[in-house]
DNA sequence: GTGAAAGCGCTAACAC
DNA sequence: GTGTTAGCGCTTTCAC
């Protein structure tokens, strides 16, 4: 067409401020051009960067995202799951609760949309992830090295496949050393059951270090040993996973968290190419250890 | 119908796997039952917190939510109302960054889609908020109850309401005792902002005490002081403003922050309300002054 | 109470 | 190049 005819066009768009309707081009093409995000917590810093991570790789490819935030009930979660059907969101990524309800989740994927998990497995689904076994196993290593041998673990729900995975590193690489927990305390990835296991461990046991399966529950034991007095790390060890940068923590924790970095924006993205790329595999990020001051640096006793 | 026929065709519902297309549905009422949110960071506890109300109100009346994460980038915001526009969401629960554009704003409200503000101000648009420069007025006056005499005041964005009514506030409870500001920092509500302007106050002024526009940057300030070694509250005194519930920060602050309190999901359940009743209103909730630790409780020096 | 038909706004296909 | 048309799946209206 001639470029004056065009221009003639593009007037009429602005002067009418003409704007194509979405469901229209929606209904025709059939295609929606949205994906879904289902996740326990949104105000839990490490699912946000989960979310961030996963839109800013949707956006660039023109995807629309819903986060759909569970509130930690698989009831919520198959309502989402729902909603994000009826919806014909093109994909879905998906942090379970725990073990997803096979009913929502089939329906969905009877309809064709695609699923990936990422961070929790989820059986017969794609996922991005890392390896929790190994890096725990690793870190494991690490503060045997440094002497610790009365290790005390808290651990997350069991039905989620990343606590399962970092307790099973922890105690194949004790055993290794003909070592066991000296205690395995359940606690549910929040502060409050960090503290509250480590509570027990500090009054009951005689554990020369406290492993947590998350960083949040590893400032919860930190608290508890302030607590009951016990300096860390003379005192007690304590270590994490996760590594994510809670913003506070900074202004009293100077040394740092031992811990492990999950590169969780990474994962994000990660998830999200899997849905728009169509890719059936699965994707693994590298984790590292980070030193920081809640392990005595020298071994103890051993020398 | 008799309920033979009903029982029929609900069977042959499920033996269809049948759902109905949200697409047509649209199309046809003219209507996508969506709601649009557009906030500078949901890895901020409290904009997830704010989301977290909102997307509570919204699916109790039948909205699917857009969150919109602009990363305090007024360029990713005018996309994203861009977005919501072209998407035809039946509102929009707008946090802007600063001043917002008023092409994009206007564009969207030509269009018929209702905005409301929320916390932050917008010039012609109803909002749900609180009354930051009366509350930030009252804490002011606490302080000064105490016999804190030499303010230091670090601020938020200038271009953000909420700043300019903080620092208000505090500057005219100050001005009611024959005060000014020892020093006001322009700091833009992070950790590291606030502990950059405290390193300054601390360094270079004689100031009892450091008041902050949000928590966040107070943490920054706590910071600071222990690097200096000034006791808090002893040799400085701090406060806050938000009492958001930043988790490790209980792990080390047992005391807690001297705050104002803002009632944040609810904030932002009563957005989703203006926007879903199609109130023309504004509405104002109530803040709480918490005293924490991090301020003397004695007169010093006053007696 | 049941059935038929029009039309929401767009796009893709095909004829000119 | 340009113009016309069918139809995506639903809802609403109107006729029976």
């Amino acid at each position: 067409m001639r470029p004056e005819t065009r221009d003639k066009v593009v007037q009429a768009i602005r002067d009418l401020s003409y704007a194509p309707v979405k469901a229209a081009q929606t209904l025709r093409r059939l295609r929606t051009n949205m994906l879904g995000i289902v996740l326990p917590d949104i105000t839990n810093l490490y699912f946000a960067l989960l979310a961030r991570g996963i839109e800013s790789v949707a956006f660039e490819a023109g995807f629309t995202t819903i986060i759909c935030d569970s509130y930690h009930q698989s009831s919520r979660e198959n309502q989402y799951l729902d909603m994000l059907r009826s919806e014909d969101v093109e994909g879905i990524i998906f942090v379970p609760v725990g073990v997803p309800d096979p009913n929502a989740l089939d329906a969905v994927l009877d309809q064709g949309i695609r699923v990936v998990a990422v961070d929790r497995r989820i059986p017969g689904l794609p996922i991005a992830d890392v390896d929790n076994y190994r890096a725990s196993f690793d870190l494991t290593r690490h503060i045997l090295d440094l002497g610790y041998r009365r290790v005390a673990y808290v651990t997350g729900p069991e039905a989620v496949s990343t606590s399962v995975d970092r307790l099973a590193g922890c105690a194949d690489a004790l055993a290794a050393h003909g070592l066991v927990p000296l205690e395995v305390c359940p606690g549910d990835f929040t502060f409050q059951s960090g503290h509250d296991c480590a509570r027990h461990i500090l009054e009951d046991t005689d554990a020369d270090i406290i492993l947590t399966a998350n960083d949040l529950m590893a400032f919860g034991a930190l608290r508890a040993a302030e607590e009951l007095d016990r300096q860390v790390p003379n005192s007690i060890g304590i270590a994490g996973f996760d590594h994510v940068p809670h913003v506070p923590y900074a202004t009293f924790l100077h040394a740092g968290l031992t811990t492990i970095e999950v590169p969780i924006h990474e994962l994000g993205r990660a998830a999200a190419s899997l849905l728009i790329d169509e890719k059936e595999s699965s994707v693994r990020l590298e984790t590292r250890l980070i030193v920081g001051g809640t392990c005595k640096e020298q071994s103890k006793g051993v020398q």
